[in-house]
DNA sequence: CTGTTAGCGCTTTCAT
DNA sequence: ATGAAAGCGCTAACAG
């Protein structure tokens, strides 16, 4: 009574069409051998009825191995791209029965000779996808044309740059974010007519095409609904810490003023941590969970954090590759991730799910 | 090169031991028929390596099929329980190859011997687990206890009660999702001293827990943070359309200075459209993504939406189900799902991804 | 109690 | 170009 609705499988297709199992299989992977019009014939068939293989049986007789690959930045503990990884891990363990293999190489972010260098032994391993962000427009592109030539399938996590072609990118909508970034912060404190506006710069940094596109998205805001809101930007040394103390404070001696603060990049702790010595009364808006800005977070030193599952993007990331190459799926090439807004309120339900 | 990891099977483990596949087999599935000495060297082995069974293979020999069953409110298209049905659906498709079937029964939820007439015909088929919101505590008891009898596992979603012993139970932390939804609307309005909290009743209503449980969270932040702050509780009917307009109109002639408004349960867009019409000032705080209330948001006759992912419940709720039978996994029993902050600006990207 | 055996649905190799 | 057949790792029925 309880009976499955029975599926179809090739042998009924081989039936129908009078030819045996392995043809149909050479035309449903396109594997050739097969003529003119048998394979018209299966074609007619598979038409008619509404065949899904059997991803099981799929699996276990199949002997082809995929190996995707990740290029990312070293994850610190606790950092961003930490969160990428278990990400890809969790696709990984998923997929380990479709014989599917995940490998990382990592890279200095601060460094663009060692993103080639991960690049290129990336592609001497002749991966069957390559999943990375793409952070210098100009390198990125370089690489992209190749795996295009090459055949090899890539997706974007993170940012996404134009003039590539990759089968999907996960990421959030940069500007969207900073927009609501404002939002929150004037919602917070409607009057605010001066705010601080901080980032990190380093000699060799490579350029965050999302920090940029935050600050245009916050900009933004504040032109359409606070035109007489000043924002002062404040350049700080990823590296020397003793120099941006001094200059945070010389800027609240001489802007006394300035009551909301926000960083476009993820280390607001940094921020946070100076804020809640010296100056507490200002509301500051952060993004991503990195752990020590949950703290600040839960300390309410941040009044909030926008955040953009990274675990859900890399998650999502390699599944485009077996849901491409494997599971024969379409894919959805643009795929924005939601831009979550945490509060102490409901952040230890968002880290637990 | 790209050589997989060399996955131990059962092959390998019955080698090891001595003893046939189909021993091993029956020990690792606790079937029986091994002599205890046996079983123990067995197990040894299985202690000493990591033996993790190709899934695949097991699925693709496995004779059993599993049916479970849901039981839950009739589903409106865009309704709350609608997507909960989309939840459950992705889930039976993704485990279709793994021989599980999913069954819906419905229920009036506002109508409890409809409830109980559907939970009589789902026992009745002796499922392997039964996925449901408990609603009347005292009903549910007396199912969750010949569940228990009858060895069927059951999930809960949306709401949880004392007393039963569910395999595991999705949902919301509705105390705290009412308490953000106070901290939320004196953000906006920091100097409220009187908030209109809206409530639908109907003679037959079975008695939600989750409203009330919002409701004790909402208060809760008042009585901590703005004693002085009034809440107006204003009972509506679930079906007197007319009656309802009166009573709001008095509500707002009687107290012109009500400019905060809440409620609980999930169709604030009845409300929204109210004070779109005639007090517009008054800002609203709604729960759950209806897609009328998605509407309201986008127009800013509410303000923020607080939603809780009711389609990964259902989802998780039967995974949960075949991660304990199927994939011998252990479950989590409580899972809080994310108290998910919507606004105007972030509402598109959660719903696309 | 235990080993052997026959598949599950699909892929792939080997003849033809 | 095609069919037949072996086998992926596991389960379950069958002998003994």
């Amino acid at each position: 009574m309880n009976a499955m609705p029975i599926k179809i499988k090739i042998k009924d297709i081989a039936e129908k069409a009078g030819v045996s199992a392995g043809t149909v299989d050479r035309v449903l992977h396109n594997r050739g051998n097969v003529s003119k019009e048998t394979k018209k014939k299966v074609l007619e068939i598979l038409e008619q009825i509404h065949y899904t293989p059997n991803l099981s049986a799929s699996a276990l007789a199949s002997k082809k191995t995929f190996v995707f690959y990740s290029v990312i930045p070293n994850c610190e503990p606790g950092g961003y791209w930490k969160m990428v990884e278990v990400g890809l891990r969790r696709a990984e363990q998923e997929l380990s029965d479709f014989k599917v293999l995940l490998k990382i190489n990592y890279f200095d972010q601060y460094d663009s000779a060692s993103f080639i260098r991960a690049m290129d032994e990336t592609l001497k391993n002749a991966p069957d996808g390559i999943l990375f962000p793409p952070f210098q427009k100009q390198i990125t592109l370089d690489y992209t044309r190749q795996m295009e030539e090459l055949g090899i399938p890539y997706v974007f996590i993170d940012s996404k740059i134009e003039g590539a072609r990759p089968l999907a990118y996960y990421g959030q909508d940069s500007f969207q974010s900073g927009y609501l970034g404002a939002k929150l912060l004037f919602t917070q404190k409607p009057d605010l007519h001066k705010i601080a506006v901080f980032s990190f710069f380093h000699s060799g940094e490579m350029h965050s095409n999302q920090v940029s596109l935050r600050m245009e998205g916050f900009q933004s805001y504040v032109g359409k609904f606070k035109k007489d809101c000043e924002l002062v930007r404040v350049p700080l040394d990823a590296y020397e810490w003793d120099q941006n103390e001094r200059i945070m404070e010389n800027l609240f001696s001489e802007n006394p003023d300035v009551e909301g603060a926000v960083l476009f990049s993820s280390r607001s702790y940094v921020i946070a941590d100076f804020l809640e010595k010296h100056h507490h009364h200002v509301t500051l808006i952060g993004y991503d969970l990195l752990e020590k800005n949950v703290a600040c977070l839960r300390k309410n030193t941040i009044a909030y954090l926008i955040a953009q599952r990274p675990e859900e993007q890399a998650y999502r990331g390699i599944k485009a590759f077996s849901d491409s190459l494997i599971f024969k799926k379409q894919i959805q090439p643009i795929n924005f991730a939601p831009i979550d807004i945490l509060t102490q309120e409901n952040i230890d339900f968002y880290l637990k799910f």
